[in-house]
DNA sequence: AGGCCTCGAGTTCA
DNA sequence: CTCGAGGCCT
């Protein structure tokens, strides 16, 4: 790439800016993940370009502020090399294995798996048994002195029972429950929020004033010994990671408990994936797990590289933000003609998927993040799948990214664009093609009517409407109870088994119930719910089509905008053809509730439950007479809880709202 | 009119 | 899951 050189450039100006942020004044401004994407980034380009020596990135890290009093480190202080895959950290542990074999040594592998605590490092001194000294790590020779900070910290022992002469390292953290209160405290009072909990740990320690750091129950975890002579002078350094620990543990220190000693890469690996789903639920922020060889004497023999031990490793888990390059901005229309812009990324890895689309939902959006095509961007994926473009990363501008501008005319159809108005006249920042019959809400329509919550036709996919389409095989929902097998097979790609399949399951979707078919219609404002409510004022299918205005309102949840959605839609004659068509085709059967033991009852699902999925413990619910909702209020009756819940199971707790699980759930339908 | 609550619609990848 | 807006209650 010929831009390879400007842009090392301006990554090492990002890179710097943000590390000052990071380091010395604890504020940052993004992600730590996201600054390890613009680090890995610069690293690949260096590296690319023969830079390596010269560049930023092979500063160990850190600055340190004027305010402390500056500390030697007597112990270098490394940082661990990061990995981020299971390739990655295989190639460290093969050339971990050659340096093994180089020393001479072929006995028995052993590591210890600590979990990565997302925190300030320290670093202690002790002499004949009695804390001297507290540093930060700073730029890993020299820190700054928070000794007066450190005495503050209850799990800390001020003194050893054994008069040593000891160096201990480890972490300072915080408890996100703490920095929970802290900032609501802060904003209250109209101070700057902390950003996270190490930032919050970070800013606690480094204050002139202890009294600062009192307040803060600064929690700590201490994982190394660098030094342990005893009072005769001798080292009794223990021989094993492990060793340490214990010893730790034994004179009073605060050690993590998930250390495991392990035996080999796919232990490491297995101890690993382990954590990844679990990390959130510590009152600590773990961002990995870190390997060290056991064999203390052995490491030391192996030795450092310019910049890390080579006997350890940072196995960190997979980034949620990540950078990337927005190449293209696209347009889809969807069901309803809707149309969104769409960015079309350089693909990445996030959360341990690649994504290479992200919604940008309307032309809003793209002007709040002042987004171009060939930006840099900050790409998210939170908890939930769906990626999101945080914030664009301006400092790395060429200058040849262009303006995005919404399309005066349908990509699909043609048909110019129109701007919504919504109840006041505004324009609403939804565009929308007018057309109903563009190709693509055809499609989207269809895609609708076959769809789970639909007429459930599995087998049907996206990809096979479309090509169908296309292929003038269907043209409306009716056309598919008309399809032959004959018609499937010659599709590309199509099996006479999956074909007959698909002919199955159609045959199958001839019997459903009302309210699948009004969803199906795709009629806007009536979704599932209001399906249901419809299809229960009409005592025969054919009643639908001679609904009336006030019948409709009537209706509890059905209002004057619901009306006129439905009675438009039935103003249209191809509808109502349609729909009379499609009774001919279809065998309506009634819904049969197996009981009314939770009428007035309201359920929220929330998390994975053992045996029942999400929708069958939906059905069952509604075959006893109750309801779910998608959000928690007071008027909830039960929050049914699985594993991992969401943010719903604090809601409950917040509300008093009882929560059951599914054992007690199936008790209150038995 | 304002404040809840609930529903609809859009959304990504394997 | 989240946003926005419809429906209903006060």
């Amino acid at each position: 790439m010929a831009n390879g050189k400007k842009r090392i450039e301006q990554l090492r100006a990002l890179v710097d800016y943000h590390r000052g942020l990071y380091h010395t004044h604890d504020a940052p401004e993004i992600s730590d993940e996201a600054y390890d994407a613009l680090v890995r980034e610069l690293l690949d380009l260096e590296n690319k370009e023969g830079l390596t020596t010269e560049s930023l990135t092979q500063k160990v890290g850190g600055a340190v502020i004027e305010k402390f009093k500056k500390v030697k480190h007597q112990t270098p202080q490394w940082s661990y090399d990061n990995v981020f895959n299971f390739d990655e950290l295989t190639k460290w542990y093969e050339k971990l294995e050659r340096f093994l074999a180089g020393v001479g040594y072929n006995g028995p592998r052993a590591y210890t798996a600590e979990l990565k605590i997302d925190g300030l490092k320290i670093i202690l001194v002790y002499e004949k048994g009695v804390l001297v000294q507290a540093a930060t790590r700073g730029d890993g020779s020299v820190g700054e002195d928070i000794t007066h900070n450190i005495l503050e910290i209850k799990s800390i022992p001020k003194k050893i029972s054994a008069p040593v002469n000891a160096i201990v390292v480890g972490e300072a953290w915080m408890q996100k429950s703490d920095l929970e209160k802290i900032n609501s405290e802060r904003n209250k009072n109209g101070e700057q929020l902390f950003a996270n909990t190490r930032n919050a740990a970070a800013g606690s320690l480094r204050q002139l004033d202890a009294n600062v750091t009192r307040g803060r129950n600064i929690q700590t975890f201490i994982y190394t010994i660098d030094k342990l002579v005893d009072a005769k002078g001798k080292n009794i350094h223990p021989n094993t990671q492990s060793g340490s620990l214990a010893w730790l543990k034994e004179n009073g220190f605060s050690v993590n408990d998930k250390t495991k000693l392990l035996k080999s890469i796919s232990d490491i690996e297995k101890y690993y994936q382990k954590y990844i789903p679990i990390r959130d639920s510590f009152e600590y922020g773990v961002d990995g797990v870190v390997i060290k060889f056991e064999d203390l004497v052995l490491s030391e023999r192996v030795g450092y590289t310019a910049k890390a031990p080579r006997f350890a490793i940072a196995y960190k888990f997979p980034a949620e933000e990540v950078t990337t390059i927005v190449e293209d901005i696209a347009v889809q229309v969807g069901r309803t003609g809707a149309i969104t812009p769409v960015a079309h990324m350089r693909p990445v890895l996030v959360a341990g998927s690649t994504v290479a689309r992200a919604t940008l939902h309307n032309i809003d959006e793209i002007h709040r993040l002042g987004l171009k095509i060939g930006d840099t961007v900050i790409l998210k994926k939170a908890g939930d799948v769906i990626p999101e473009i945080m914030r664009v990363l301006i400092e790395l501008r060429t200058g040849s990214e262009k303006t995005f501008h919404m399309p005066k005319k349908c990509p699909e159809c043609g048909k110019e664009v129109v701007q919504k108005t919504n109840s006041i006249g505004e324009q609403s920042v939804a565009y929308y093609c007018p057309n109903k019959n563009c190709p693509a809400q055809i499609l989207g329509q269809l895609i609708h009517f076959v769809s789970k919550k639909g007429l459930n036709i599995v087998g049907l996919g996206d990809r096979i409407i479309e090509k169908l389409l296309e292929e003038n095989i269907i043209t409306t929902a009716l056309d598919i109870f008309k399809l032959k097998k004959s018609d499937l097979v010659n599709l590309e790609k199509f099996g006479d088994k999956s074909a007959e399949n698909t002919i199955d399951s159609i045959a199958q979707a001839r019997t459903t119930t009302l309210a699948r078919l009004i969803y199906g219609l795709g009629i806007s404002h009536v979704g599932e719910e209001t399906a249901m409510l419809i299809a229960n004022t009409c005592n025969k299918p054919n009643e639908f089509l001679h609904l009336d205005s006030d019948t409709l309102v009537a209706v509890d949840g059905i209002g004057g905008t619901v009306a006129d959605s439905v009675l438009d839609w039935l103003s249209e004659d191809a509808n109502v053809e349609l729909y009379k068509k499609l009774l001919a085709e279809l065998t309506i059967t009634e819904v049969v509730k197996s009981s009314n033991k939770l009428s007035n009852k309201t359920f929220v699902i929330t998390g994975t439950l053992p045996t029942l999925s999400r929708d069958q413990a939906k059905q069952l619910i509604q075959d006893n007479g109750g309801k779910v909702a998608g959000s928690v209020s007071a008027k909830t009756s039960y929050v049914l809880a699985g594993t991992e819940p969401g943010t719903k199971y604090k809601d409950a707790q917040k509300l008093g709202v009882q929560i059951i699980d599914e054992v007690e759930f199936l008790k209150l339908i038995k």
